[in-house]
DNA sequence: AACGGCTCATACCGGACGGGTATCACAGCG
DNA sequence: CGCTGTGATACCCGTCCGGTATGAGCCGTT
């Protein structure tokens, strides 16, 4: 047979994260010995061995890995299909707007008040995210379009426009004797002693090596650079979410910075159109006065 | 409930697309009854009507036309899941490698005969494809790697790396004027009265409007050129396949055309890894002599 | 070395549900 | 006013999913 169910998806996803057939199955909420023989018929059925059982739990095999991976981004698009097709049933449905928590405030604030303006237009959900999860929620159908930021943030596989272009500023501690320049250069900000840059989680979770701070939110950032742990490079708006205690310098040589709004090609629907349209022409009368 | 099964997915694909249950079903290899009510499941499930039952058929609401366009690229990461895990458990698989036909023909040989010099090399499938087919086989899992054409081809969502980089010529019926000249510009070539610019079919299969003929292969093209009906600007490498009736004459201001090679993000088996890397080094050979 | 624990696999059974056949209801059309 | 073609309904059957009970290795323990 060639077909999956996304059921055998579900089942196999819940043992390999697990690594333990009685932990996955109590996940599931079904009992162990159901679940070994879907794993099985799913291996026979690919005619691939996914799991090696040794003594002792259980270990993907190379082919495993791959099902793992492939098995999230089907049940992913899954998932995002039932989510659009009842968004797109539902006429009062407000637009899930995915943004980064305190990025982009102004042209945010200046997006919703336009669209309130328009007589008609979908009510919006703001979904406020840390880092990267706005693509995520792209790609699972939790939200419909998302304010993103190139060259931050992984804009491939979806269709964009931007917004807003503007440059960085390093984010310093009032007290700093940086903080008193009018303007700094990268080379001068990447390896200040004092301040060493902070260091975000990779997607497994892991910290990468280095004298920096580990993160994980924007606010525990925000709070390091208040009590002169660290500095941080980001858009000149972001500072929309400084604290008394920052002082923010423009960085004349970091690349600009371009917030887009972004949706997933090709599923324009008309409220997503109608959104799109709204902040172009919010970019039309940003650009002359940044 | 919240889950889909693809079955379902498949059942309405089915019924979308032949709009008539008793077609759907047959095509399915199942009954027309039990089509109906898994349909009617379905719909139930979403908390969406998908279909419109007139007297006389069925047409799909606008939540169908979006559970239509969803589940074709579920199904698509689905069958993906399949493809790649049988893929990844077969030591001896051959690499599926998508190419336009004719297009980077010299580049491609090259590749091929390194990768054969390469003890130990994974062998490799070529399929020639028809204009865009590339992304949708790489989507689908029914190729591994794929060498496109920017900015030609779609790129999203796939990662990349720069193998060639050429400007383009007109390929022109020999006996035409213009094919004696030593160079030309887009400006002369866009506008010839009796050599109109051929028209490529749409997504859905039609045709846009327009002077020129319409065109489903590269060979119709090649033809209707040799018989004087057209003329085309391709990369100056596609030259290989231009018969002996047509003529090449650079065109000097056309963009310049990168050949890449592209594979699913972060799907970098061992053995895509090892052709890319492969590749790349062709890269630098090639690029001093083009 | 024997035991108890933890693991996953096997055996078996019942019930839900997917699929089949037969039939109906309804619209268009000659 | 039948005939044709549509999808919906009714009902039955068989498969297969999921449950319980139990077995079989492998470990660490005593």
């Amino acid at each position: 047979m060639d077909h999956l169910e996304t059921r055998e998806l579900r089942y196999f996803v819940a043992v390999a994260e697990e690594l333990n057939f009685g932990r996955a199955a109590e996940r599931l909420g079904i009992a162990q010995p159901p679940l070994s023989r879907a794993i099985r018929q799913l291996e026979h059925r690919l005619g691939a061995r996914l799991l090696d059982r040794n003594r002792r739990g259980v270990a993907l095999t190379h082919a495993g890995t791959v099902l793992l991976r492939e098995a999230r981004t089907a049940l992913d698009a899954v998932g995002a299909a039932v989510r659009r097709t009842r968004r797109a049933a539902d006429p009062q449905r407000p637009l899930a707007l995915a943004t980064k928590a305190g990025a982009s405030h102004q042209l945010l604030r200046r997006l919703l008040d336009a669209v309130a303006a328009e007589p008609g237009a979908a009510p919006i959900d703001v979904i406020l995210c840390e880092v990267g999860e706005q693509a995520g929620l792209l790609r699972s159908g939790r939200a419909d379009v998302a304010l993103m930021h190139h060259p931050f943030d992984d804009l491939a596989g979806f269709d964009t426009e931007a917004l807003y272009v503007e440059g960085q500023v390093a984010l310093l501690p009032a007290g700093h004797p940086l903080a008193s320049r009018d303007e700094l250069t990268l080379a001068e900000v990447q390896n200040v002693p004092d301040l060493p840059i902070a260091r975000w989680p990779r997607l497994d979770g892991s910290y990468p090596d280095g004298p920096g701070p580990e993160v994980r939110t924007q606010s525990q950032l925000a709070q390091l650079v208040a009590l002169g742990k660290t500095l941080l490079v980001i858009p000149a708006s972001s500072r929309a979410w400084q604290w008394p205690e920052h002082v923010a310098v423009p960085v004349v040589d970091a690349p600009d910075v371009t917030t887009v709004i972004a949706w997933p090609p090709s599923s324009r629907s008309p409220a997503v159109a109608a959104l799109v349209r709204t902040a172009s022409a919010l970019y039309d009368t940003a650009r002359p006065a940044p």
